[in-house]
Parts: C-alpha cells; structure tokens; sequence
DNA sequence: AAGTGGTCTAGACCACATT
DNA sequence: ATGTGGTCTAGACCACTTC
C-alpha cells in the first residue's frame, strides 16, 4: 500500500490526501464522530500541516466535515435540503415561510442593490434584515430591501415600534400589493462580516446567493438577497426537498 | 494611512487585504486587465505571499479575479447569468438547449445517481456526457442517466454509431414520452478529475452541482447532474437572466 | 492550563505558458 | 530561458473552547 505512488501524472498530495480521507470517512466514521486533530493527521500521512488542511478546506467545501475553532473536526451530515421558491411568485413574508425578522431600518441599498432596483442614488428604502432556521442551525441571513415608494399607503416608521414590528407591517403592506411577477439567480459567494456572525461561521465562508426580484405594476417593487451556508446547505426548487441526495466523488 | 491599522478586534490580515484589493479593484483597474505578480503584491504589501494567496482566493471565489498558471492574474467579467430552468418542467434535449453531447456510454451511474434513480445495484443506464458552452467559454458539464428500462422501445445501442449519434438517439426517445414533473436542486461542490478538465479548471475547483429528477409514470424516468463553474456562472431561474448582478462586499 | 483549529511566515521547488 | 501561479515544507504564534 505505501508503494502505490508511482503514477504516471501525480496527482497533488492534498488531493490524493482528499480522496484518501474521503474513502476512509465513508468506511471508518459516523456522522458526528470527531477525527484526530489535525497535527496527528499530518504526521500520519507524512504531510506538513498546511497540505493536511488543503485537503480537509476541500472535504469541508464539499460538506462532509465540520471544523470548529478549539474544538475539533467533525464528520458532517448530510446537506439539509432548503426549500427555495416554487412554481408561483410569492411575496416574501407569506405565512409559511422559516424567515424571522432581526431588524429593520431606513436608509439606503448596498449599490448592487440599488442597481436592480433602479432607484435613483441615495433613495431611501426599507432594509428588513431576516435570518432563516432549519433544524436548530442557521441557515441563511437575508436584506430585503423595499423602496419607500413602492409602499406609498405606508406611515413611515414610527420610532415607538419595535424593529420587528416594522418588519412586520412592511411585510404587510407588500402582501397587499398584486405581484406581477419574479425573478431569481443563485451564485457562489463569501460571507461577509455582517453575515457571518449570523451564520455563526467566519468572514469569507462559502456562501449560496440567492438574488430576487419582485415586480409589481411595471417595475421592481422588492429586492431580497439572501445567502445561504453553503456548506450544510442544499438549495431546493419544486419539491425534491424530500430526497436525500448524497455527495459525488 | 500607514497608521489606520490600530482596530479594536484586529481582522485578519488576509481579510483586510481582500477589503483593500476588493477597492482597488473597482477603482483602479478595468476588466481584463492583469495585476502584478504575487511576488510583487506580497512584498508591495508586507505580507508573506501564502497570506495575499489567502486573499487572491477568496476575490477569485466571489468571482471578481482570474488566475492562470503560466499567465498571471486578471480582472474578471461580471459573471455570466446561465439560465437552467423555467416554469414548466421540459425533457433535456430540447431543441433550443446549449447544450452539446460530447459522449454516449451503457453502464452503471454513480452510486448518489443510482440512490435517486431508485435503480438496483449495478442496473445499466444510459450515461450520455454534455457539455455547455457560453459566449466561448465552458461554463457546465453534465452527466445525465437514463435507466435502460425507461426507454423500452430504444433498441439497445449498435456499435456502429457514434456516441453523439447514441446520445441523440436517447434523447429524441426520451421526448416522446410524457413527463409528469421534475425537480431541481443546487448545491456546492468541487470540480472532479473529469469535469475540472472538461471546464478547464484545476481539479477541486468549486462548482454550482444542479441536480435534475425528471418523473414519467410514476417512476424517477432520468437524472441529470450539471457541475456549472463557480466562479464564471450565475445560474439563474425565470428570466433574470437578460439583467446585470454585480458582487456585495 | 491544555488542546483545538486559524493565521502567518520565509523559504523551496514544480508545472505551465510565453518569449 | 524566463516569468507566472500552484504546491509543499517546518516552524511559530494566536483565538477559541473545554476542563
């Protein structure tokens, strides 16, 4: 077994590393079991420290391992399946929905926002800030962005309520309104600062992007950009939220 | 502005040099156009140069550079919006699809397809590989099974053809027959050995994995996985696909 | 206090594309 | 031949969790 390394085009350590481990956690671990700590590891497969780690980031990226800071690393479950919109456009903050309101604000969009929505520089919009839970774990954080226009039979903010009531009575508000329509995409992408905490990840984690827009009576009425841990995470359309579907080699 | 780097929770130094990059980039340089070496950077900047790789990472994860061995490091395009996906479920092989078969084999699937297929161990399907191509680029490979039992009229495939020519042969038989519905997911993976070649990406390059059930009869009738490119692709479902997206920070 | 993963360094060599 | 990014090393120290 130690004499099998001759290959005609050698592959990198930390990939060949990554297959190994990878065999062997499918053979030799549970879910939940914890590895021996990477200084262990390294020395075992006669690596330094830093190659182990290119090949666990690699299993970890994939969602088979969990590392944590102080505390070990970990064979991961399976993804959760996340339900992601269906057939018909919905207004955010239809009942069914997992989302929680965290905060709520007036102010402006991130530009790339902006961009989408088609405001004019420095318009004012509604920024609800909701966070998405599955199975105990945060799932995702999400900026939904209103502009104020769009709701003109809405008060502005009274500074006495609460930010989950704004929230609320924002989300209420769009739910009045005849959506013409949505539109969604979904791209790879790193949690930034804010996010992360929310996450309970580091800055720069793997992320899922999913950016919508909503339209109503001819123009982009909401926009959502909500982001997803990519690494327990498995984006669901229709209903195959149901089905387990296992990692490919 | 040497002096601003007293922060009460210091960040790590790759993260704040991907902040500072990230702003230089918008400001100072135009799509396409090549950065200094790492060496240069590194040393421009006083850090090692695993530390500004670090953050050369994580700006290629998000999409915003470009790295190739031998060549150097360029500012990316915006992603290209892909569009995988409309309203109503529709077989693979549609005519207006950019899709391209590039080979036909009989054999076993992979054992996450065979678990989705619902097939028993070692029931041949028909694999038939594709590829996608956009603006020039190879953006996605695939790798769709079809259960020889979902097509009983398909006689069994003749050596004399080509693979493509096989290939087209399933297809045009698979859409003859009614397709009761389809399911779709999307998750984070890294790039095989065979689909990093085909999307000319090193192996263990993050991809978009979409994974596609399609239901005849009250049977899962195909499965198809697609590996899209992380870093080039935003996938996108409706029609958002016409509309620029830009990165957060 | 001890043990874990996370960050950082300074160097070396390799694979690849270009000249 | 040169220059680029990709891999790898051996070590150090830091941040965090747990005991």
């Amino acid at each position: 077994m130690g004499t099998t390394q001759l290959e005609t085009v050698p592959e990198p350590k930390y990939w060949h590393l990554r297959t190994v481990l990878s065999e062997a956690l499918e053979s030799e671990f549970a879910v939940g079991e914890i590895l021996p700590n990477e200084r262990d590891l390294a020395a075992r497969f006669g690596v330094a420290r830093a190659t182990l780690r290119q090949a666990l980031e690699q299993l970890e990226l994939e969602g088979r391992l969990q590392r944590r800071r102080g505390v070990g690393t970990t064979v991961a479950p399976p993804r959760v399946g996340v339900s992601v919109g269906d057939e018909e456009p919905r207004w955010p903050g239809a009942l069914d929905e997992a989302w929680q309101s965290v905060d709520s604000t007036l102010g402006t969009p991130p530009t790339a926002v902006a961009r989408l929505l088609g405001t004019a520089d420095g318009e004012q919009v509604y920024r609800i800030r909701r966070s998405r839970v599955s199975h105990g774990q945060p799932v995702a954080a999400e900026l939904l962005c209103v502009p104020v226009g769009s709701l003109p039979d809405l008060a502005v903010p009274d500074s006495s309520l609460t930010a989950a009531a704004q929230a609320r009575a924002v989300l209420r508000a769009l739910g009045t309104r005849a959506l013409d329509g949505q539109d969604r995409s979904v791209e790879l992408g790193s949690a930034g600062a804010d996010d992360s905490k929310e996450l309970d990840r580091l800055p720069g984690a793997p992320v899922l992007v999913v950016t919508t827009r909503f339209f109503a009576e001819g123009r982009t009425a909401a926009v959502s950009v909500a982001t997803y841990r990519a690494d327990t995470c498995r984006l669901t359309f229709g209903d195959s939220g149901r089905v387990q579907i296992h990692h490919q080699n």
